[in-house]
DNA sequence: CGGATTTGACCGGT
DNA sequence: ACCGGTCAAATCCG
């Protein structure tokens, strides 16, 4: 099956884009923390976890339809019978999918993998062309992963980013962080969980629409990296012109393709699974969020940071949810 | 010079 | 026939 995460008006994109940035840096906190107390990684797949309950919370909340875009995925609805005389195309559109809305600071393609442009397309009825990536190991590596780029018409300050298939290559950031003598993994650890929180920004304003607010006004739910005087990880941004901090780990900007490798339970959107009342999503959603946060301090505090990398009362996270 | 990008042609699905 | 996706030659760029 595939997973569609939809920019839905750019809120709960935005949401998405944050909880696949955590997914990505804790996945690699603990290949930096291998020789870390047991406790911290049993930590970071706790936060893993939690995380992909929290996407998947949402996923089902949202109610995103992979059914609602273009013609070109009537394949979704075909038996599996015709995937055999799949061409290149129709293979490439059985593969998992992962739609995200995200700001143009980063032109929508600085994603911490390294892509490689195909092909162009002006598609009929929007207003911008639509770019075609595949990864950029695809040969050496065999990696399969494909992305489209496309401005949003509605507001061209955002781009529409279509994951296909997963990465099976080693990604950039991964091979750049790896450079790193394995003798010293404890900083970039601590450079992670910055990152981490530096991402953490997550704005509830928005909640206020629809009938479920519930959690919205009255939850100060909130990061806060307290990381005043404490620098972002430069080496983690593969864009190294930019100014990393705001390009990788600003709002709406950094994003992880790796959600299509989240195998998120298929039930989500099948219809042998009772949908999940949205308001109660979202509460959930809320809920794992804030044990990441007491997972994270505990994290740090493993880590022998001098304080714990986040603190709720300083973080200001909020989530739009439009 | 090698890798990345551009862009028109081609292909298959609808 | 039309459209989206991909190919591949030409071109660009470091």
């Amino acid at each position: 099956m595939e997973n569609v995460v939809d920019g839905n008006g750019g809120g709960s994109g935005l949401v998405m884009t944050e909880l696949i940035r955590i997914k990505e840096l804790v996945k690699q906190l603990e290949v930096h923390l291998r020789d870390c107390p047991d406790l911290c990684k049993h930590l970071a797949e706790q936060i893993f976890t939690v995380t992909e309950r929290s996407i998947g919370s949402m996923i089902s909340s949202r109610h995103f339809d992979c059914r609602k875009r273009s013609a070109a995925n009537a394949g979704i609805d075909s038996p599996p019978g015709t995937l055999v005389k799949a061409n290149r195309k129709r293979k490439m559109m059985a593969k998992e999918k992962l739609q995200v809305r995200v700001s143009s600071a980063g032109g929508g393609e600085d994603d911490g993998y390294s892509w490689r442009k195909y092909g162009q397309k002006e598609i009929l009825g929007a207003q911008h062309p639509r770019g075609y990536f595949r990864c950029t190991y695809r040969k050496t590596q065999g990696c399969s992963a494909i992305k489209q780029v496309q401005r949003a018409d509605e507001d061209p300050a955002f781009f529409d980013v279509t994951y296909h298939g997963t990465h099976t290559c080693v990604h950039k950031t991964a091979a750049a962080v790896a450079k790193e003598p394995p003798a010293a993994p404890n900083p970039d650890a601590r450079s992670l969980l910055q990152s981490l929180s530096s991402s953490l920004t997550v704005n509830t304003e928005g909640l206020t629409s629809g009938p479920q607010q519930g959690w919205s006004s009255t939850t100060p739910f909130s990061f806060s990296p307290a990381m005043s005087g404490l620098t972002p990880p430069v080496e983690h941004c593969p864009s190294s012109t930019q100014s990393t901090a705001v390009n990788c780990f600003g709002q709406g900007v950094s994003l992880s393709p790796s959600l299509s490798q989240l195998e998120l339970s298929p039930t989500t959107s099948d219809s042998s699974h009772v949908p999940m009342n949205p308001f109660e999503a979202e509460r959930r959603a809320e809920s794992e969020l804030q044990q990441i946060v007491s997972a994270l301090a505990l994290v740090g505090a493993a880590t022998s940071m001098p304080e714990p990398p986040v603190e709720l009362e300083d973080f200001d996270v909020s989530i739009f949810l439009v």
